[in-house]
DNA sequence: TTCCGGAATGCAAACGTTTGCAGTCCGATG
DNA sequence: CATCGGACTGCAAACGTTTGCATTCCGGAA
């Protein structure tokens, strides 16, 4: 039944003669052990195959070297990319990282139920575009669970987020730039079941430029494209259909712009016939469409949520939130923002005075 | 320095006025204890917000209730997916998932180096695409460590694989049956470090079913794409250069063949014009560009390599690989493979035009 | 020689569960 | 009434570390 357990550090303890707490000491590379004793332990241990228990290290020391990260997603672009980021730093720096989606409603009750017992479960959290509730957030806190939040805020504990409000900005912007006055919008989901704060912003990003640009707001220019090609496709098929149709679009992802461009193939259509799609992302397979898109780094976001976290672990959990200012991962992210432009922009004929 | 540690066992037992053992197997909903008693319990531990410590419990049972997932990347397309299906159904049955990326030769000596100690970390592993040696895999079995493989194969565990062979002479007979005789390869990586067996796969297939064909091997119509989308459209730069180019191209994934659909389109060319392409995957965006895909489903593979897993586990690790033919999932898998016949194949000179 | 101080080592108490075994209790059975 | 067999509960021994606090050792200083 139980399983075979193999050597303890007692038993190295006992061939090495000397006590388990040198041998501790020995293997885990702690000072005042003479270098003799430790090499000999060394040996000894290899030979005899040991290695720790980390069940017993964790019990004894209270610290689990796990670190789980909450996302809608495990297989999304966006997603997926951040976990490598995150990932990556976390086993560099000698912790595991517990992928947990958390994809619907009934997901997400679970997860509220349940989120107080991961105190003793690992040493840390991310939480993705997950919109807790300050309340919950507030819980979490009291039970001394470390988080950082991505991609929304909380009072209770650091974040990092890329200014959503800018993306959404300079996406517009570059239209009204390249001449465009009617521009529609193929956003995220409006109303999702976990609610995350991203597309919001872009919206607001968006009627930010025009309202800039004293361009008032056509709500008829807005649809939803659910994150997803398909979606973006027919979104743009609405937008097409509409009886004063925009010459642009910007579209929230680069999944949903493409979505919009296979509508406009579909219409015999092209980027070069003045239909401008700007994008969010830079996917993969943006430049292969030739789509201007306004690229986001979340290799690099996922990797600097996880750097926070280890800071939080690290200073035993104090996070201040007065000085949040002060706390550059808490400040909205504009490196690694970048727009970058193709066809699907160029130069409608003539727009733009010629 | 410690954590302010919960109330633990003992003061449950100790507010209830019984033993911690009662506790435990009242909390556990284990058999034998009054049901007045585990509700007068259940009560008290919810009062003093008990949880019990998962370390503790790990250090009595021996069992960690996780898992770990050994993939090439966790970014990838099929990857993710794969994980994600993994995930699903672990969680599903209480137990979490460790992502453990293993990306270049240098992480792949840490983990070789590294994987015996996961016997005390971890109650089993999926090992994804990451063709470890019999020699390797050896040494983990006698370690007692439980591992399900999937996407190639070894001696010592079960494996969960897809008919690979079988994509690459569905895909090629598909472009055979369309009418072409000159048939060109997008493959992945010929010597890719960490060496997985699918691309030596499907490119058996694709000559198997040429051979079938009664056609000779052309190796100048094979060109690496890496697996990228933008390695995929070099291949099909490459291939279009040929003095004898040819008439149609299996790429072995949807990313390379958007890569080729890109060369296509910069030479004013399109589908259209004859040039069948197929892909592998069934890709969100194949469908958008009307790719003919081999449709793979690495969520249900995921899932079918974790419930293996589980099924190892309880099991208490018993495998026998006398008994390999008998194993269901052992086998290579045909479900879920399928070919969609889209656009890109469609006969030469179709529907689309304009 | 004695004494001192730091380096090296050992002791033993946590850490918080699970579980085999041994009791106790109680109603039913003979 | 004595006995019996479950159901219920408790005892205490694991499980394998870490670490604060002794203790020992040893070379150099006095």
């Amino acid at each position: 039944m139980s399983r075979n357990r193999g050597p303890s550090i007692e038993d190295v303890a006992r061939e090495a003669g000397v006590s388990v707490a040198t041998v501790s000491r020995a293997l885990r590379g702690l000072p005042n052990v003479a270098e003799s004793t430790r090499v000999r332990i060394e040996e000894i241990a290899e030979k005899m195959n040991y290695r720790a228990d980390p069940s017993a290290a964790r019990l004894a020391t209270g610290r689990t070297q796990l670190v789980q990260l909450v996302t809608p997603t495990v297989d999304g672009w966006y997603f997926s990319r951040f976990i490598a980021g995150a990932v990556d730093l976390l086993i560099g720096r000698g912790y595991e990282a517990i992928s947990h989606p958390v994809e619907n409603p009934e997901q997400r009750e679970v997860f509220l139920a349940d989120m107080l017992r991961l105190e003793k479960r690992v040493d840390g959290l991310i939480i993705v575009d997950l919109n807790i509730s300050e309340e919950a957030a507030l819980k979490l806190s009291e039970a001394g669970i470390r988080v950082v939040t991505a991609g929304f805020k909380t009072q209770k504990f650091p974040a990092v987020i890329t200014d959503d409000y800018r993306v959404g900005y300079m996406a517009t912007e570059h239209l009204l730039d390249q001449g465009h006055r009617r521009i529609g919008l193929i956003s995220g989901e409006p109303n999702h079941p976990l609610a995350f704060s991203v597309p919001g912003l872009r919206l607001a990003g968006y009627t930010g430029a025009l309202a800039a640009a004293g361009i008032s707001i056509d709500t008829s220019l807005e649809q939803s494209g659910f994150f997803q090609a398909e979606g973006g496709r027919r979104a743009m098929e609405r937008l097409l259909d509409l009886e004063d149709p925009p010459t642009a679009v910007f579209a929230m992802s680069d999944e949903m712009a493409f979505g919009a461009w296979a509508a406009l193939n579909e219409r015999g259509m092209s980027w070069s016939d003045g239909v401008g799609v700007v994008g969010v992302d830079d996917h993969e397979l943006a430049e292969l469409v030739g789509l201007t898109t306004v690229r986001l780094a979340p290799h690099e976001l996922g990797a600097a949520a996880a750097d926070r976290l280890l800071q939080l672990i690290d200073d035993d959990g104090e996070f201040e939130p007065g000085a949040k200012a002060d706390d550059i991962a808490n400040a909205a992210r504009t490196e690694g923002i970048e727009l970058v432009v193709r066809a699907s922009t160029a130069m409608p004929h003539g727009v733009r005075g010629e």
